[in-house]
DNA sequence: CTCGACAGTCTCCAATATAGACCAGGTCTC
DNA sequence: GAGACCTGGTCTATATTGGAGACTGTCGAG
C-alpha cells in the first residue's frame, strides 16, 4: 500500500495485503506496469522467448513493424529494468546481442500465452468487431 | 500467414503453421494486439476479473489514474471485441454495468498472473533500474 | 436554489509514436 | 582509393494520442 489507496478504493480493496498495487494511481509497481504493458516490449519478449537471443536487426526484421526508434527505446527499457542483456561485440560490423535475462524470462513465459491467445481468438475478436461496427455504424 | 511474412522472416519463421501471426505487420491479429496489449484494458479486464462486474464510476476509482475519456474508449474498444458487456439500465442516475464476456474472461485469466507478477517483482525491477541509471547517468 | 452523482462527451494542449534522413566506423568492390 | 554497403543506432518533422477539465441533462439531497 503507497499510502493514498489506503483510502477509497471501492471495488477492488487492499486485495491480498501486498506492498505493492498495480491499481494505485501513484504505486510504484504502476509504473513497471506501464513501462512493460506496452505492445513492443511485449512483443520482443515473446520473440526473445520463442527464438532465443538475437541481434538488434533479427529482432527488427522478426517483430515487423518496429521502428528503429522504438526497438532501441523498448530495449533499453527492458534492460534498465533487468529484463534483457544486451551483450556487444566490438566487431566490425558491430553486432550487439540481446537475451532474456531470468527475470525477463519469467514475464515472457507469462506473456507468450497471451499471444498466442490473441493469435487463436483473432477470428472471432475481427467478427465481433465487425458485427458491433455494423449495428452501431448504422444506427 | 497473411501474404508478407510468407516472404523474408529471419527469425520468427512461421513458426507452428497458424493462421493468424502477431509479429507480423500487416496481420490482423497484430491489430488486434495491439489494441488489447494496452495499460488500461489489461488492468480493466484484470479489475473485472477480480472484483466482478463493475459500473463506470467503480472501475475509474478502483483503477486509479484513468481518465473518463481513457476508461471510455478502453472500455468500448473491449465491448466492440466482444470481450466486454456493457449492459444500460436506463434509470436515474444513469446506471451502466460492464462485466467480462467468456471471450474476455479467457484473456483476464492470462492477464492476471501478469499483474500478479509486476507486483510481486516490482521491488526488484526498480532496484534494477536504479542500478542502471546510476551505472549510465553517471557516466 | 445550489450541490453533487451519474455516465458520458467535447475541446484544447502537451506528450508520444512513426517515418525517414543522417551518422560513424569498417569492409568489399572495382 | 572512391564509392557502395553493412551495422546499430540518433535526430528531426509530422501525425497520433493522452490527459485536464469544462459541458450535458436528469434526479435526489440539503
Amino acid at each position: 500500500m503507497t499510502t493514498e489507496e489506503a483510502a477509497g478504493r471501492g471495488a477492488g480493496e487492499e486485495r491480498h495485503g501486498q506492498a505493492y498495487d498495480v491499481f494505485g494511481r501513484l504505486c510504484p509497481s504502476r509504473g513497471v506496469f506501464a513501462e512493460l504493458a506496452d505492445k513492443w516490449s511485449m512483443l520482443i519478449l515473446v520473440s526473445l522467448r520463442l527464438s532465443g537471443a538475437q541481434r538488434f536487426s533479427e529482432l527488427q526484421r522478426g517483430i515487423g513493424g518496429v521502428s528503429r526508434k522504438m526497438l532501441t527505446q523498448s530495449l533499453r527499457n527492458l534492460e534498465r529494468s533487468g529484463l534483457v542483456l544486451r551483450t556487444v561485440f566490438p566487431e566490425t560490423p558491430p553486432r550487439v546481442v540481446y537475451d532474456l535475462l531470468p527475470l525477463g524470462r519469467e514475464l515472457a513465459e507469462l506473456l507468450e500465452p497471451v499471444g498466442e491467445w490473441t493469435e487463436r481468438r483473432a477470428g472471432r475478436i475481427l467478427a465481433a468487431q465487425e458485427e458491433f461496427d455494423a449495428a452501431h455504424g448504422a444506427d
